[in-house]
DNA sequence: CGTCTGTCTCGACGTTCGTCAAATCAGAGA
DNA sequence: TCTCTGATTTGACGAACGTCGAGACAGACG
């Protein structure tokens, strides 16, 4: 699955470009080590896993807090801090409509992680 | 031929041979992310990203402890126990052959991860 | 206006983390 | 054996984290 033969992706990956040898492939400078690094650390948390998997799994691309918050036993600071984490880690935006706040995920830095992370199936030799 | 018994992982991952399906398309389990989480936690620092790297990238496949080290402002202690916290999480093997200790990375591992984060580009198949 | 509901901020708590210096362990070689 | 070098462990410290309760803020609805 190296190569996504077949259908181009409908949106532009150009972010792709820059942003992601894999992790494997070329040693991850500083910079990028440093701009990344929380990224990960933010999914570093089980219930943040889980949000984040809520979040972008969720139908219409978006969840609100108000569905998020009784799908775990924590209270709802709790819950509203780790979504500001995931938020400032840039996995996540936030938008109030009316009563109710709605998180979408951001799929550009999730395909640079997961960028940086693939691993090219050892090309045999 | 038989490994250190002090340097085997602590993690045993074998249980998750089947791979991921992406955190966008159905939400991750408590279970999985109670798993998984520490694998990202453990990435979630620049200095283990970059070892990760380092050690992912390295020629043969392993890189040294005496290779890591000089390439950071940090004490060899410090090294060592990310390096640790790598080889708990799973991410790395460590080996001793004499003198010298070599890391190796786990590729079964980083693919779960960037499974996990995939992103399928909503043109369907 | 006042009140109710949903969400976030603040302050506090115990725990975990990242780092170091010192001590210890593991081999190699004289 | 003894010593030297590379790597890890131990113990300690301040900083950051995860959690909570109490309070503040934002809209909706009488």
């Amino acid at each position: 699955m190296s190569k996504q033969a077949g259908l181009l992706p409908v949106i532009d990956l150009t972010a792709d470009a820059q942003c992601c040898p894999p992790l494997a492939q070329s040693r991850v400078p500083a910079q990028t080590a440093a701009v990344l690094a929380p990224a990960f650390k933010a999914l570093g948390d089980p219930v943040r896993l889980q949000l984040m998997s809520m979040i972008a799994s969720a139908e219409g691309g978006e969840a609100c807090v108000c569905e998020l918050t009784p799908a775990f036993d924590l209270t709802g600071p709790t819950i509203s801090h780790h979504l500001r984490t995931l938020r400032e880690a840039g996995l996540v935006d936030a938008e109030r409509r009316g009563t109710w706040v709605y998180y979408r995920a951001r799929p550009a830095i999730l395909r640079q992680l997961a960028g940086l992370l693939s691993v090219e199936p050892a090309a045999v030799a």
